[in-house]
DNA sequence: CGCCCTAAACATC
DNA sequence: GATGTTTAGGGCG
């Protein structure tokens, strides 16, 4: 289909590859989400974020339905092994897209596990009517050799962060009144074909494993009761007023999601991604609990911990999905993770492992701890984090002892992904600055994120075209982006 | 040949 | 109709 050359040309001589530059869809949805607040976004969101952010894609946005680069957005999404679909709890939306933490090597997946993907669902669409989601795989992701510049985006990624904006509102914070007896909705669970695809002996990349489990236990919701006043902030927590703001996501937040495992026999800690993960859900051994570290690390770096905190904090509340019922996944992790002392620190505490390797386990204390404490992760996670873009392998190394410092803004971000930090949400400290200059420094750092990646990204050409490219003021009063309209989030 | 873009057929919901 | 997944094909370095 590809008639002959590109659509919209690339810009004359210049050196862009694409009509909005240098970047590849790819990178473009990495940005978008990398950029949320809860790093994790619909496809609508995503789009959005497009329509606001990149210039050339300003007056595409009404552009119903599929345009040509919607399609290829969600092209991209569903090819890339870097994107991971994690099923949204709410309802009535789709799923929410992030970016796959580890990275991948084969971007894109090749044979092997495409094959076996393909297997799966067919089996699973033909025989059992039951189950349903397909799962994602989970790859690599190699946060990007992709666009060429010399500079890796990798560290401009993690190094911004995205304006806290939603914070206020965002989220989690507001929802925990709820009540402690668990309002949420139950969705209910999700299929757990967990059995079945166990069954497959193909061996699938771990991370594959992971990842569907991900997606399964996506069913599994926790909620989260704003526990007293940890060693977090101080004051209360303090659910944050914004009422008619919008809520960055959908609503239903306290709640806090899955985890997944993280295996390990591995005797580093370091690796990610073990081993035994699969053993883990396949087999019906006995569950080790470091099922609950497992998730920690590896995964997702932030959430994890916070569904911890919860659990461990309060026990009472957090309730299962009752998606799973079949494996004794989801069982196993609760009780892996009730256990766990809530001394923070990073203590050790948790002789609850009896057979299983521990060496994780400390990681996932150590995140658990943090967590608790109060103390924000950012240095070790952040870093992590970072490292993981990079491709590094540095996190495990030397997690131990440094969790101290810990620095507001970033805590934010790095606790998590997910809504989590309801409890953490501070109240004070950024929240203020919001309104004024809210939809200023919206825009602002929406844009002003985006071109400096876009910058850095293309260093090769060193070109400055500038034309297309946000019109100059974003910083100064002049909204560039056709007026200022662009602010609102979430519309749906 | 691998990466990327575009189009389009399907499948689901 | 929106969301996702795949297959197919062309351009490029
Ligand atoms: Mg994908």
């Amino acid at each position: 289909a590809g008639v002959g050359a590109v659509g919209a040309t690339p810009r004359k001589g210049s050196s862009r590859r694409n009509a909005w530059g240098n970047q590849s869809y790819a990178d473009l949805i990495s940005q978008a989400i990398e950029n949320s607040p809860e790093k994790r976004l619909t496809l609508a969101q995503i789009y959005e974020w497009m329509v606001k952010t990149v210039p050339y894609f300003r007056d595409k946005g009404d552009t119903n339905s599929s345009a040509g680069w919607k399609n290829s957005i969600r092209h991209n999404l569903s090819l890339h092994n870097k994107f991971l679909r994690v099923h949204n709890e709410s309802t009535g939306k789709s799923s929410w897209w992030m970016l796959n933490p580890e990275g991948g090597k084969t971007g894109t997946m090749d044979n092997s596990s495409k094959l076996l993907k393909s297997r799966m669902r067919a089996k699973q669409t033909k025989n059992s009517p039951n189950s349903s989601q397909q799962f994602p795989k989970w790859g690599v992701n190699s946060s990007s050799p992709s666009s060429r510049g010399s500079l890796e985006e990798a560290d401009m990624w993690t190094s911004f962060r995205p304006r806290t904006s939603s914070n206020a509102s965002t989220v989690s914070g507001r929802l925990s009144p709820i009540g402690p007896g668990q309002e949420d909705e139950d969705n209910l669970g999700e299929e757990s074909l967990l059995g079945r695809y166990a069954a497959g002996s193909l061996a699938p990349t771990l991370t594959e494993t992971l990842m569907e489990e991900l997606d399964l236990i996506d069913g599994l919701t926790l909620t989260l009761p704003c526990p007293p006043p940890p060693p977090c902030c101080p004051g209360a927590p303090a659910s944050p007023p914004s009422p008619g703001t919008r809520p960055p996501c959908p609503s239903v937040a306290p709640r806090t999601r899955r985890r997944s495992a993280t295996p390990s026999s591995t005797p580093h800690y370091n690796s990610h991604v073990p081993s035994s993960l699969e053993a883990l859900l396949t087999s019906d051994s006995p569950p080790p609990s470091d099922v609950l570290m497992t998730q920690v690390d590896p995964l997702m770096p932030g959430p994890g911990g916070v569904a911890l905190m919860a659990l461990g904090s309060k026990p009472s509340p957090l309730l299962v999905g009752k998606g799973l019922e079949p494996n004794k996944v989801a069982p196993m992790a609760l009780q892996a993770q009730m256990h766990p002392p809530p001394p923070p620190a990073a203590a050790p505490a948790a002789p609850v492992a009896p057979a299983a390797p521990r060496q994780q386990q400390h990681l996932s204390q150590m995140g658990l701890g943090m967590i608790l404490s109060g103390l924000s992760p950012d240095p070790s996670q952040l870093s992590a984090l970072k490292a993981q873009h990079a491709g590094l392998p540095a996190v495990g190394s030397h997690h131990g002892g440094p969790l101290a410092s810990a620095n507001p803004s970033l805590l934010l971000q790095a606790s998590g992904p997910f809504g989590a930090p309801s409890c953490f949400q501070g109240p004070a400290e950024r929240l203020p600055t919001d309104l004024d200059i809210d939809m200023f420094t919206e825009n602002l750092d929406c844009d002003v994120d985006y071109i400096i990646n876009s910058d850095l990204m293309d260093g090769d050409g060193i070109d400055f075209n500038f034309d297309p490219v946000m019109p100059g003021a974003q910083g100064y009063a002049g909204p560039a982006t056709t007026q200022g309209s662009t602010h609102s989030w979430v519309p749906s």
